[in-house]
DNA sequence: ATCCTTTTGTGAACCGACGCACAAAGTCAG
DNA sequence: CTGACTTTGTGCGTCGGTTCACAAAAGGAT
């Protein structure tokens, strides 16, 4: 016994929640094929997992998809696009731009899904006043107000590892809770603002670990058949 | 009863495995400060792990602390850095050299741990022939011949989404089997191939989603108190 | 040499996530 | 309307990871 106006539960597991952009994107490329109609397993081969882990996270947003059909491709990036809070318009600031926040302030990726780079900010007399990506670089004394007056929610931190914090803490200060952080340093934040961190070097590090496995590993006594 | 010259398991877990270049982040900072042996309380919170956890995973590598005293930093980063590989020398190629591509062939962190950008290439025949970072940018068509040549082990892919796969295909062809892929889109391999993603809009997305929740979800009776 | 303090390494309980496998629910043909 | 077929939604066993809590080990002081 589920009320239809309110099937979705309040406590969607973090492993689904990160998986639903990958159907997202799935869906619209089948969208753009004019797809109308799609299976749990054609969508779940298209991004990649398991057809039953694909239901499974499905369900927790609501009971969406039609026995012996399907899921009504539509339907669904629009069901998904209001679960993610991307029917509504994200500002996003960037701090730091040096090659990294220059890339970021370009790349088309962020733009087509909701999200709209509102701000670039930099500390480097330099930088401040260029044109980068149609926008205006602003110095970092403005950060704050920048932030107040764009009506930012999300900040990206693209700055060096010695600056990080310091920026944290002062955009935690006028009321940002949504982080995501390309600096190599764990950031530390107070209870109720999520930190996300994307780092290049570890992944590397990660894939070292696993090439010299494959290669024989550390004073590995090779099964040299 | 362990022989004492083979600590280590062959099998250390993969949760474990992305946090020790974290570990190793942290304790190269305390070496630069001369700090000679650490506690694995105070290393957990460096690295923002709980210490529980921290000591487990060290524990996979080996017995390397001492009771009453802690681990000697300099010993542990030797440990850490040989089991990730990292005492070897990685040639890395980054096919893609548009604004991603670039900002990662001048990313500092790389050259530091034991990664070196052997190669740049990418399809443009505007791009092609540059000098970026003081390498040459090659064309896409010595592809092969660049990754054989340099001795590439690590691809990092930094195209667009409609090149990936099969730039992927040519490189796990002439047998590159770690691939660290930019691309929003997700790469079919052969078993034996690892690929690692890094998706910018991904991040973004689940951001956007906690957000939401926090600012009172979509049709939320938000408790207003 | 013995005791006291500190800190490691790990046994064991707990927790969430994964995937199998199946009943329930819907479609479509005749 | 009925029956065969398709595909969803989910109960349940399993597994890997996290955390607590403690015994074992090391060092230093007396």
């Amino acid at each position: 016994m589920k009320s239809p106006s309110q099937p979705r539960d309040r406590g969607i597991p973090d492993a689904t929640v990160a998986r639903l952009p990958l159907y997202l994107r799935a869906l619209n490329g089948m969208a753009e094929k004019a797809i109308a109609t799609v299976s749990s397993e054609d969508l779940a081969v298209a991004a990649g997992v398991n057809s039953a882990k694909l239901r499974k996270d499905l369900s927790h947003l609501g009971s969406y998809g039609t026995r012996g059909v399907g899921y009504d491709v539509e339907y669904l990036v629009y069901q998904i696009s209001r679960e993610l809070g991307l029917t509504q318009d994200w500002a996003v600031a960037i701090v730091g731009v040096g090659n990294l926040g220059r890339a970021l302030a370009n790349y088309g990726g962020f733009v087509s899904r909701g999200f709209r780079v509102a701000a670039l900010i930099d500390a480097d007399p330099e930088v401040v006043g260029d044109d980068i990506a149609g926008l205006n670089v602003e110095h970092i004394d403005e950060l704050e107000a920048v932030i107040k007056r764009r009506g930012v929610s999300i900040v990206v931190l693209a700055t060096p590892a010695a600056a990080a914090q310091e920026v944290c803490d002062r955009v935690v200060a006028v009321g940002v809770t949504s982080i995501l952080n390309f600096a190599p340093v764990v950031l530390s934040v107070p209870d109720g603002v999520d930190v996300r961190k994307v780092d290049l070097s570890i992944e590397l590090q990660i894939l070292a670990f696993h090439e010299q496995r494959k290669a024989g590993g550390p004073l590995m006594a090779v099964d040299s058949q």
